[in-house]
DNA sequence: ATGGCTGAGATCCTCAGA
């Protein structure tokens, strides 16, 4: 049987939920890995999910960032923030097992602007989320780590090849190295590796200066797989359609399919 | 160099996003 992971930085799930259950009924997602959910666990509109088969677990927060996995298999060995991180108060990560994959949902710090404490924050954050993964992969196991990391890996990823050479936030070196990293070590970007060449594929267009309607936007949604997981993968594509809507997300959702 | 949009939550603005 083929499974359909996605992923999407839904910018709040409380203003954006009849965009999300829209798309889950067209899509069809037996996982779907959120991001920057912004409320508390017990806000979070479960029956709404629930009631179309999802099991779910939070890693909630109040205001501000906040993850969450929906599977329609259920959800075990649940593991919320990163282990060696403990210090680190922010919702941004929660794993799980899901049937014969390990999902992760990650929502990498964006950073504000390069040189400043959350940059360094972000860099921080990679450095834990790094070794996570590095330890993972010593598994042998079909995970996908999918969400948002804030970082578009290559030129090819931005409409504004102007913004990497002037070490913009989402496309400075040091941030690029730090996802880059999660490559070299053996983990797969998935939608690049089922289009390798393909221009203008963005998963985020920034709300002001028109930057959707004149597709100016990044890739920086991003699912990576380890090897097992690289190893099933069949389609992966960005649905662009919900970010048109009225009041959507900044981002739209990526998913890919495995057998 | 700046500003531009959006959401949350507390006040009529600030913080944060990216």
């Amino acid at each position: 049987m083929e499974t359909k992971i996605a992923t999407w930085n839904v910018n709040s799930i409380r203003v954006r939920l009849p965009h999300v259950l829209k798309w889950v009924a067209e899509a069809k997602p037996h996982i779907l890995l959120l991001q920057e959910i912004k409320c508390e666990d017990h806000t979070f509109p479960r029956e709404a999910f629930e009631d179309l088969g999802y099991n779910i677990a939070l890693a909630g927060q109040k205001t501000y960032n906040g993850v969450a996995i929906l599977s329609r298999e259920p959800l075990e060995d649940i593991l919320i923030g990163l282990p060696n991180n403990d210090e680190d108060t922010q919702a941004r990560y929660i794993e799980a097992v899901c049937g014969k994959f390990r999902v992760a949902s990650v929502y990498v710090p964006n950073g504000m602007e390069v040189g400043s404490d959350k940059y360094a924050y972000k860099l921080a954050f990679f450095r834990h989320l790094n070794a996570h993964l590095e330890q993972r992969l010593k598994w042998g196991e079909s995970f996908i780590v999918a969400g948002d990391y804030n970082v578009a890996p290559y030129e090819i990823d931005g409409y504004n090849p102007v913004a990497f050479r002037q070490e913009r936030i989402l496309c400075s070196q040091k941030e690029r190295e730090a996802l880059r990293q999660i490559l070299y070590s053996g983990y797969t970007d998935a939608l690049r590796a089922l289009h390798p060449l393909q221009e203008h594929l963005y998963t985020w267009w920034d709300y002001r200066a028109g930057s959707w309607q004149a597709n100016q936007g990044f890739r920086i949604d991003h699912l990576l797989l380890t090897p097992q997981a690289a190893d099933l993968l069949i389609q992966s594509e960005v649905d662009v359609l919900p970010r048109s809507a009225e009041k959507a997300s900044d981002h739209a959702p990526v998913w890919a399919v495995f057998s």
